[in-house]
DNA sequence: CTCCTAAATGATAATGGTTTTCATTTTCAA
DNA sequence: TTGAAAATGAAAACCATTATCATTTAGGAG
């Protein structure tokens, strides 16, 4: 996705939105990192940059962002959403890995390939079956990391 | 899962709970539906057979569970968690379709096998790569159903 | 069966991520 | 340059979930 300020610009634009400063530092923040941010991190990021931003216009900017299909938002089950930049190479599609105990997100993309074909075959087969558009799939393995393993009891 | 009172008190037992009425009840209706409960919607069925039941007593029968592995819980994003009890029966291993404009959830489980060997492809060598003790695995395909595809303007 | 203690319960309050409200500021096309 | 629509941010509201705590209950010991 990364095209630059011009292609973001153009983008709003064509979806009837202003580009604006904030949402400007806000992709900036997201392009610049390849961590699953929350909103609150995000305008952490954020105010470092510009100590203006409220929290408000974080929420808002990713909601635009994730309906103009920018930006993927995952709920892991920790109580907050995350956050990642689509990227427009194929190369670095990538599903996760969950640390049940402290978090921790692996982004891995192992047998992408089987898993792209298995899933172009599945969402043909399920779109059709069930009459539903789907835009788009979502996989987690969920556990214990290495540290996290050795060191909890249960 | 469905092994009657008698095996699931004994499974309590085992993991140092107490069988009670309202956890009883609590997996009498999850066991009674075939939908994705809320902790609200299983609060109100649970009502009506047993009024003097509390809210925090469903979040906590519902954590309890989980962490037995006899519910599994998911996000779809629509900002409250929700329950399903885990079949003993591998047929009914199923993956989810999630409408973004209704919520309305879909089982599934065409191609369940060849998911299942690629997956279980896939749960060994990440394990192994990331030395990472993986539990369980969520798929879901997020998207339009049949009437929201003809009713939404986007 | 009765007691006793740890576990479970439920009413209430608190928490915390997210959304709404609204007055003010900013963008950008004319 | 200007004006209208869109965007912003501070504050309050919202709402699912969790913590607190006094009371009740389960179920093993005796």
């Amino acid at each position: 996705m990364g095209r630059g300020p011009r292609w973001c610009h153009a983008r709003f634009r064509n979806f009837g939105y202003k580009m604006t400063q904030p949402r400007e530092i806000i992709l900036d923040v997201l392009s610049r990192t390849k961590k699953h941010l929350s909103a609150e991190d995000i305008y952490i990021e954020v105010y470092k940059i510009y100590p203006g931003i409220g929290l408000t216009t974080i929420y808002r900017t990713l909601d635009i962002l994730t309906n103009m299909e920018m930006v993927s938002r995952y709920d892991f089950g920790d109580g907050r959403s995350r956050y990642e930049l689509i990227s427009d190479k194929k190369s670095e599609h990538h599903h996760h890995l969950i640390c049940l105990n402290c978090g921790k997100i692996i982004d891995y993309n192992d047998y992408i390939d089987e898993e792209t074909k298995l899933f172009d075959k599945l969402e043909k087969v399920l779109s059709e079956k069930h009459n539903f558009k789907i835009n788009y799939h979502h996989v987690g393995f969920y556990g214990l990391c290495d540290k996290c393993k050795s060191t909890t009891s249960s």
